[in-house]
DNA sequence: TTCATCTGCTGAAACGTTGAACTAGCCGGC
DNA sequence: GCCGGCTAGTTCAACGTTTCAGCAGATGAA
């Protein structure tokens, strides 16, 4: 193929000869399947565009027996509203953006995105509102390709997952005024709208459980990149924990980029830098699974040599062998959520509070020893 | 909150000065028009809004000293063309909608859809067009959710994914004369345009892998649901291989229905009814998961005791232990290709040939036995 | 009767974009 | 002096929808 901008010329003019040579088929009357607008219903029906638009919306000034007469009309011709006419006439479109600044592979093949997805769809689903996908395939585009989509009032709002806190384009969007949630925690966007889970708590929680259910002492992390939110709370929830806890604990600390292979070289690095480690905790399960992978080839035993325990719960941790002790989030949840609250705003509603966070639990597997209960 | 990281004080620095110069933008941006449209160029530049239409088009009418001070003028007052506008006047989105008939938990939890949706979002951004999702909430309705979306031409084709044979709805599309690519096999819709793995080869493939390689003769296959024509093919590929082979084999078959619940309770089946089972097929990786389950259950080991082979690997059989010998089905290659063929479809290029099938490999991991390479 | 008020609808004007048809000025050719 | 052809635009009419301002006719009140 060609660079990008030549396909876009070709796009270009493939649209408008389509244009031209669309005409005269639509003339030729081909078995009258040219798409039904308000002017057929109202021929049908014997009444102006006006009085059966009017009557779709259950305006009170027709009466009922138009009404009726409209409505048999329409499902008869199978008349389905233009949505670019009603998106123009009316300012706004009847979709909203869900936004994933990374570009693609990275963020669309996790498994995060996707149950967020069920939850979103779900909710523009029962309001009969289209979920528009965007990612940001060239960051160096003057407008990034979320931003356009928006600004184009493709879409009334957007929902923004898992962007990094460096992120100017949120700022951006924020700028313009456009209705949008933010999926995670934006701890400095006081005015945004948001939905996150505590995972500072989570965090913590699942230390707490690494010392005081099976007493380990000797903590490593493996943390997500710093210049994510997430990564950051998890790694405070870790540390706050370990200085919490009344037990003398020592830790050590890896950054890996959430991925299964940074996931193994932290682990690598774990291992080769502090002696005796007792238990890795690792921001996500990917990463812990690469740890799981170095473990083994090392010929360390989990749980026995060593206690491992991730986060998300996205599917990897259950299908392991061991299934790794893990903290739940539910992420599917989060994106009910935030489009529930989407609609809110898109309405005019401000929601209060503005963030919303859920709270996350454990979800117990093998890979840190013998369930306590 | 708690004592402070290192890193994460950067993290916050670099934060809170962005959210300084922040403030004031912000203040100012408030008070500006609501969007930027043709006209406003037009007036900024001195020229009718046509003129700005035609230079943004790179008219030939329009000399190169207007067409530069259009675009810079856009850049400076940040232009963005409504999508609305622009297609109530083409009769056209810039947008494509990826279809799943399923019911939105079913399908969309599905891997297998992720990678699809990476390929299709690839290809779409490439041409700027945007990428709508549209499941089907309520079988009931009288116009299927995702019918609505393409009826009321806020996309300009389709893509329907995982369509069983039955679904209706695919055939009202196809009828109504709209832009659609099916992906998966579907050897009754001769005309339609679709995009396909060659499954009854790849099930023959790993068949005879299991026969050849490993020498294994009673072998179980454990098929999805038999109105999918995914699990027709595998199935056939199955028995076709066993038909074919020098060797006489002796096989059984539970059907499935893709889930790995029911994939362990046909391996339960196939355990119970069928005497000295040597390996199990399961159509895929699912149920080839619980058909580890069942075994493991039984302090079966897999695979001096048993074979196991799967299908999709689209991530479950690489994590499991032993690691799922499996069918690798190029399900992001397959979302890029139907998307490139809804873009020649929409712009009344009729591809040839219709179907198009592209090749799977075996991947090979320990279910099976030692690697006989 | 006349005025006010309601009911049930019609007509027309937008919304932002595009492209065909037209124009104004200018040059060359006969 | 006229025609044709060029350049660099402009004007205008759509696309399908919603909504606001009318406007007949009916009803009720004075």
């Amino acid at each position: 193929m060609s660079p990008a901008e030549g396909q876009k010329v070709v796009a270009l003019q493939s649209l408008s000869s389509r244009t031209g040579d669309r005409s005269p088929r639509r003339a030729g009357a081909r078995s009258g399947k040219a798409s039904i607008t308000l002017k057929d219903v109202a021929a049908a029906v014997g009444i102006s565009q006006s009085a059966v638009s009017m009557a779709l919306a259950d305006h009170p000034r027709i009466g009922q027996a138009r009404k009726d007469a409209v409505r048999s009309a329409v499902a008869e011709l199978g008349y389905v509203p233009n949505s670019a006419g009603r998106a123009l006439r009316s300012g706004r479109s009847a979709s909203i953006a869900i936004v994933v600044p990374n570009t693609g592979q990275h963020v669309f093949g996790h498994p995060y995105f996707m149950h967020l997805l069920v939850g979103i769809t779900a909710e523009a689903n029962a309001r009969d509102v289209a979920v528009m996908m965007s990612t940001n395939p060239d960051e160096t585009h003057g407008v990034a390709a979320y931003e356009r989509v928006l600004r184009s009032q493709a879409a009334s709002g957007a929902i923004i997952a898992s962007a990094s806190i460096t992120d100017l384009n949120v700022n951006r969007m924020l700028d313009a005024a456009m209705p949008v949630v933010l999926i995670g925690r934006f701890p400095h966007q006081p005015g945004a709208v948001s939905v996150g889970v505590d995972d500072v708590a989570g965090a913590g929680a699942i230390t707490r459980h690494l010392i005081d259910a099976h007493g380990l002492r000797r903590i490593a992390h493996i943390s997500g990149p710093l210049d994510h939110q997430t990564a950051i709370d998890r790694y405070e929830g870790f540390c706050t924990a370990l200085a919490e806890s009344d037990q003398p604990c020592t830790h050590a600390l890896a950054v890996g980029d959430f991925s299964e292979e940074s996931g193994r070289a932290a682990a690598r690095q774990v291992l080769d830098s502090m002696s005796d480690v007792q238990a890795i905790f690792a921001a996500n399960d990917e990463m812990a699974y690469g740890a799981l992978l170095e473990l083994r080839a090392r010929r360390l035993k989990v749980p026995e040599d060593l206690a491992l325990a991730g986060y998300d719960d996205f599917g990897v941790s259950r299908l392991t062998t061991p299934g790794i002790t893990t903290v739940h989030v539910p992420a599917e949840d989060l994106g009910r959520r935030a489009a529930a609250l989407l609609f809110d705003l898109v309405g005019g509603v401000v929601p209060h509070p503005t963030h919303t966070v859920l709270p996350v639990d454990i979800t117990m597997r093998d890979s840190c020893g013998p369930h306590p209960d």
